[in-house]
Order: structure tokens, then C-alpha cells, then sequence
DNA sequence: TATAGTTTTATAATAATTCTAATTTAAGGA
DNA sequence: TCCTTAAATTAGAATTATTATAAAACTATA
């Protein structure tokens, strides 16, 4: 089943009202691992989508991330990054060339602390140099 | 020992040059547990500092977590808030209040799975909804 | 106290996101 | 299939957080 298909299922199975952008964007983020912006989602779209706007992805990203059917990661830039990946995992941010990686990392039991809180999701991010960028010197202070 | 003073203390050992800015600000977010955001900082310190300006703030708090001498914590918002405390811990970010609480936490061996990176800090921030705006009845969907 | 280099300041510029109001669309019923 | 209604989309303006710039002020050292 191509991406596409399987968004609008997901979408009919979650309830929720199917329409052009939400199958466009869902469907490019459960086939593309690469965590990107509502810009470069945008941006990979609008070639094949001339009338998509990029306040829609605005809009349907908040949605489907609201929805839980897709995972809304903000990187230590502060840029919104969305990932259809949904089951527990970590990023890892590089300082260098921005972009984030996935790493295996369990889910923990952290929340006796707030006795009364409400947990709707975890994010685990580290900071640091990707291999690629440390091999090229791109280490912090030398 | 009161908050600039060890502020300055604190900068003089980490060799890095003492100004009027960087005591005021550093000294703040050793006193403060609140983590403020840059325009915090700048509302909180203008009435008794009237010649500091925000961009002072903004560069004063990228030096000293550059330096590691706070936290920059980004918030689910995008936001960037700091934090005196340099002790591992996480944080609990409230989807209706948007403050941000601490949380203790282990740091985790997550990194063996990119061997080459190098890891400069970790970030655990959970969402949902703080104690209080839980049970004012601000849970999700219901 | 003079100097050199760094930091600060004020302001302008940029980037990401949110808001607004008009238009279009999806889904269910006649 | 056509109508209706609420919801979603669009385009563009507005807002917010942050970064850049260039001149003035300050710190540390000689």
C-alpha cells in the first residue's frame, strides 16, 4: 500500500475528516524519515501541489501531532521538526549542520515527580557533533 | 555569599571577562529556579539596570551555556529558557501554562548507537499538563 | 592611565509561526 | 445526485523570538 492510501486509512481510523493537504502531508511524512520542517514539507510539495499553502502545513501538522499520529520534535534551534515514526525514541541534534538522527533510547518512568500531572508525550534530545561533521574538526572549543 | 558575587567568582574561574552585564545575568539565574527566557531575564533586571539591553541578554546567555555554566533549555514552543542549575535533570513542559518544571531523571548511556558522535548534553523535556492546569480540567480531549 | 581588544548598546533585519477573513471542500441527509 | 453546514484551506498580514550590524563603552593589562 502506497504512503498515500495509508494515510487516509489512518486518518479514517482516527475519525478525522479527510481532505487534500492532510493525505499530501501525512502520506510524505509516514514515507520520508528525515524529519523535517513544515517549510521543507512545504517546499518537497508545492512542485506537485501547486495550490497547497504552506499555513496548511502549518495547520495539519498541528492536527495529525495533536492526534498522536505523528511526533512533533523541537530542536535546540527551536525549529519545529515532525516525524511519522510514532513509537518512543530520542534525537539527536547536530550542532554543526542542524539535522537530527534518531537513536534507540527506552521510555523511562520519570513522572512520580509531579504528583497530579497529565503526561501526553517525552522527548529526548541530545546535543552534540554528528560523526560526519566531528571527523571534519567541528568539535566545540578545538 | 550572594548571587553576584558568586557569579563573578564563578566567571573569573571559568576565565571568562567580568562585566556588569554577565554578573547581573548569571547572579539572576543562580537565584532564580524559574527558567526564564531572555525577555524574563531583561523585564525582570531593567527597572534596577536601565541601560541593559535585550541583546545584551541574548549574548550574554548564549556565552555562559556556551561555556556550560547554564542550561539552555528549548521548551516544546520553541522557546529558549536557561537555567542556573548545571545538574543533569529533565524537564515537564505544561501545554496550557507553559511553564516548565524539573523533573529528576538519570542521564542515560544512549549514544553508543552513532559511534563518532560526540555528545556536548541531553535535553529530556515531557508535555503535558502540570498538576494544577490538570485539574482545573485542561487534560486532553476531555 | 593609556591601549587594544572585547563587549555592550540601540536599532534594524530576519525567520518561524500564528492570525484573519474570505473561499472552498468534505460528508451526510433529502 | 444535489444541498447544506460545519470544518478546512488559502493568501496574506501580523506577531514573536532571535540574530545581525555598527558605533560607543568598557575590561584587563601593560
Amino acid at each position: 500500500m502506497n504512503a498515500e492510501a495509508e494515510a487516509t486509512r489512518l486518518l479514517r481510523e482516527a475519525d478525522i475528516r479527510v481532505t487534500v493537504p492532510r493525505v499530501l502531508i501525512f502520506g510524505y511524512l509516514l514515507s520520508h524519515k528525515t524529519h523535517p520542517t513544515c517549510e521543507q514539507i512545504y517546499n518537497s510539495l508545492k512542485a506537485s501541489n501547486p495550490t497547497l499553502s504552506l499555513a496548511s502545513v502549518y495547520n495539519v501538522t498541528d492536527k495529525l501531532s495533536e492526534e498522536g499520529l505523528v511526533k512533533q520534535i523541537t530542536a535546540p534551534d527551536g525549529t519545529r521538526h515532525y516525524d511519522g515514526i510514532t513509537e518512543f525514541h530520542g534525537h539527536f541534534y547536530c550542532l554543526d549542520c542542524r539535522n537530527l538522527f534518531d537513536i534507540n533510547c527506552k521510555d523511562h518512568e520519570l513522572f512520580e515527580e509531579l504528583p497530579g500531572a497529565v503526561v501526553v508525550s517525552c522527548e529526548v534530545t541530545a546535543r552534540g557533533y554528528c560523526p560526519k561533521c566531528a571527523s571534519a574538526g567541528k568539535k566545540p572549543r578545538g
